[in-house]
DNA sequence: CACTAAAGCGGAGGCGCCTCCGTTTATTTA
DNA sequence: TAAATAAACGGAGGCGCCTCCGCTTTAGTG
């Protein structure tokens, strides 16, 4: 985006296909007729797109192309289509990885720090998804709206993560008790509507290290 | 889309670009410093060219080829996109001709027809126009949430449009009148999110007959 | 009418998308 | 271990997107 003078940058929107076939990361339905768990180099590959494409659209945002990732990834145009027949899909998988590592966060950072340091580094761990998902805004918008399943999950999975950590530090006595978490998760709603200024990300910064002064304004400990 | 084996049918939302500066079909604003009127050719060329999108739109979806649009409008593609730099504002202007076209009928109607029948037939035609719009859906969702004017000026059009029919038929004593246009509205809903069967044209239509029943019913005319 | 600047035209060219199918490879079976 | 087979691979090919810029047409001006 940029590095690309005459680049394929069409604008619109054509979502027609297969946006009710879920790829369904995490699926273990009992019901489930197990179909069949991927080859193994089948499974190396995928997992190989999947991280490039990470890398590819924080970069380039979501035009990045699929036959760069493709090749980056070691594999042919075609197996990239055979895991992911539509860019959504590939934007999705991404998507669901990025929410997957911020909850994953949470609870080592849970684990190694004290309850109000886990919530602080959490939230500039937050700071950084949010870029994510500003960089995918337009596909993502379209995605979350299309397919409901996707929001109602990945906004669930996130704001309880932080409830855990908001909750954790309270009872910690770290924290002020008199907090809800949803307090917190509004106030970071800053964060998202804020202009997409260059210095967005110092800004983003400073908003969490005010808000946790805030938080610990008062705490017992 | 269909006869198109091999063509080009991406699936992804891009739109980054000159979505704020709009196209403004009915621009005439006193402080616009009048840019100059468009030579007529290239007037002539661009409502060619506005008339073959919305056949192709119409035919095809959004996906219509632009070269094949500009082709058959006897234009380059160079023209095609000096007129319209992205696909969308193809799709925005082709749409609000439509609103345009719609709100017009209403007039057209209320002079040619009894009231009762100028709201019926006006009714009819809204299927047309639903019918477009669902074949514009994706963009046009995209379009409708980026682009908010377009939404509220469009909705605010075509909702006046029918009321001024409803009203004139109720005050004519056509059709009953304790009946609120925004009910009226509100039944034809049901054409919108019905789904997309291929009976769904003649389903509509008879929600409409249906619906004129009721309206007529204990008229004092 | 001749001239000229500005406006408009249009298509070649370069790039990305995505399907199709012959080839390669992992896994199962003998 | 070798053969058989299903799964996966990958890139050529065909198509649409969109920019760029030399050529053409229009609308003024003398």
């Amino acid at each position: 985006m940029g590095a690309d003078p005459h680049g394929f940058k069409p604008h619109i929107a054509r979502v027609e296909k297969k946006l009710t076939e879920q790829p369904s990361a995490t699926d273990e339905k009992p019901e489930a007729p197990a179909p069949r768990p991927l080859r193994v180099d089948a499974q190396r590959n995928r997992d190989k797109l999947v991280e490039v494409a990470a890398q590819a659209f924080a970069a380039d945002g979501v035009d990045a192309s699929l036959e760069e990732i493709a090749k980056r990834a070691g594999v042919g145009i075609g197996t990239l289509y055979r895991h992911f027949p539509t860019r959504e899909h590939l934007v999705e998988v991404v998507y669901r990885r990025e929410v997957e590592g911020l909850c994953h966060a949470a609870e080592e950072l849970a684990r190694d720090h004290p309850a109000d340091a886990a919530l602080e580094l959490w939230m500039q761990r937050f700071v950084d998804y949010i870029a994510t998902k500003r960089g995918l805004a337009t596909s993502l918008r379209l995605l979350l709206t299309t397919n409901s399943t996707l929001f109602s999950d990945t906004s669930g999975r996130v704001s309880g993560a932080m409830r855990g950590l908001v909750e954790a530090a309270a009872a910690s006595g770290k924290i002020r008790a008199d907090v809800d978490a949803s307090d917190v998760m509004h106030a970071l709603g800053g964060i998202y509507s804020a202009p997409n200024t260059p210095d967005w990300r110092e800004r983003s910064g400073r908003l969490v290290k005010l808000l946790m002064d805030g938080l610990r304004f008062g705490a017992r400990g």
